[in-house]
DNA sequence: AAAAAACATAACACTATGTTATGCCGATTC
DNA sequence: GAATCGGCATAACATAGTGTTATGTTTTTT
């Protein structure tokens, strides 16, 4: 193609960097391998015979693409190119992770993300059939197909500004003995937790909405329905004029596992991601016990 | 690629025909020039990384267009691929050269042919401008930069069938004394050289209609409208039940010449087209006469 | 625990592809 | 028409890639 290009033998290797005489006989080799001359001369220069133009497009396509595998190859080995799939619970999905994908993505040009926001049954499904290559999750009992990281999260109590309780520094389970709780389902862990320290303290809870997800209960809030305890993480999207939030004590962590397929081999570059958005979690993160499966 | 198709060593190895040490080197090497590992082990399979996933389209399409190359090399060695452009009278590309492009084509399922018809003049321009590979023309004078070799075709008299000159054997100048003609145009060379077989045999041509297709006159004939001297070339598409073929006495050859640029190298596939083309006219040659230039 | 299979490594051989030196040929110049 | 010059091919040789066989290592199987 150089040869082509240039019309001379000269001028070809002298672009390629090797000497004259490496492509008088790269030339001549290929015309024998193919049977018939590549070039005629003609006026001293070099034109392509036929047979060469009726190849040439197919041959221009081939270099182009091993041009671009090569790029390709050296953009995966700077992690600026690939693949990642994150299966993830949906408040997820709307609050805390675009933004770190956003920042994951800012100096990887070449990378692209599929994010799919389910419940942990299904992402643990995708865990095992190694749909995905990296998962978030909550209530994670542990699977063998699957390794998990757990990080236990700060939880507050999220309420209207115009709520009694909105002058209070501190919450705590005394002060809500006669509110109506918005709160997660009641089998989930979250809830058990939030009922022992109700319970801790003598103190009934009280139901008003019971909700999957944290997003949704902060939603009602913001509606002005009653008030909750979630993750800090989901309530700190709103917090506003009208919403306020509250440390709530005692402390009671709501645990993520971070999870991945066992056999799957990780790509450095979900490696890398899973480390961008445990560092993400890092400013809500409770330092008190941590495990891992 | 054959140790992701096989997901073993070995067995690439084997479909490669060459030995399992020199998969797993290669193997290695391209993982080190990647930059990254291309497999993990899983229960003593290959697994390809999601790096190579993430390349083995790419990868597969150079293969594809590589082999295709290959084989199109082969087919054009072969004669059967390639592309031969084609200018020529416009009484051919309706009439002769059809029946030998198809014959032509069966054998080469790879070969595309544009056929493209105008007038002498710019048929000479084309082999000048190198637009063309292979030109049939007529009244070619020669040119420094078109190759060109002469064939003379016979001509003959076609006429109705129900016309008083139908039942001779032969027609001659002298039998059509008082018969108008249909003709070419008469600065034509073909012309010139009927009025003199006329004027040989003291003999005065009558003009009925002036033409500049053979084709034309025999369809003028066709119709019924008079009598014309043609090539044999052409009169014989058109010999029917109302239409008979006579030959004319004294032989007067239509000159065709088969043209190409001198300078452009022409491929082997053009060649063996020129060939199969002289070939086709071999039964109307004269073979009295016959110039190269 | 032993045997087998699959792969990696080592040592070596050959071919493709690179080098430098040099000869040949056509085009240009005198 | 002789001389010169640029461009290409050829020759002789060096090196790297790619092949081989022999053997070691790891994993799987029995």
């Amino acid at each position: 193609m150089a040869a082509i290009q240039y019309g001379s033998v000269t001028l070809a290797a002298k672009e390629m960097g090797i000497s004259q005489p490496a492509v008088s006989r790269l030339l001549a080799d290929l015309g024998h391998t193919f049977g018939f001359p590549l070039f005629d001369r003609r006026d001293g220069r070099l034109v392509p015979t036929q047979e060469v133009r009726f190849l040439q497009l197919d041959i221009q396509r081939v270099l182009e693409l091993m041009g671009q595998i090569g790029e390709t190859s050296q953009s995966i080995t700077a992690r600026k190119a690939g693949h990642i799939r994150i299966a993830c619970l949906p408040g997820f999905a709307t609050s805390h992770l675009p933004a770190v994908i956003a920042q994951f993505l800012k100096d990887r040009p070449g990378v692209s993300i599929t994010i799919e926001p389910d419940r942990p049954e299904r992402i643990l499904e995708w865990m095992i059939d190694e749909h995905f290559d990296f998962g978030i999750t909550d209530g994670f009992r542990g699977h063998p197909a699957v390794q998990s990281s757990d990080i236990d999260v700060r939880t507050v109590c999220i309420l209207p500004a115009k709520h009694r309780l909105a002058d209070y520094s501190v919450i705590t389970p005394e002060d809500l003995k006669d509110e109506k709780l918005i709160h997660t389902l009641k089998d989930s862990d979250f809830f058990k937790r939030l009922l022992k320290a109700f319970q801790d303290s003598n103190t009934k809870l009280l139901t008003l909405v019971e909700t999957r997800q944290f997003t949704a209960a902060c939603e009602l809030v913001h509606q002005g329905v009653g008030l909750a305890v979630v993750s800090e993480l989901d309530a700190i999207k709103f917090a506003s004029d009208t919403v306020v939030i509250r440390p709530f004590m005692p402390v009671i962590p709501h645990r993520l596992s971070l999870v991945r397929p066992v056999q799957k081999a990780p790509s450095m570059l979900t490696l890398e991601f899973m480390h961008a958005f445990e560092v993400s979690l890092e400013p809500f993160r409770i330092n008190i016990e941590r495990a891992v499966n």
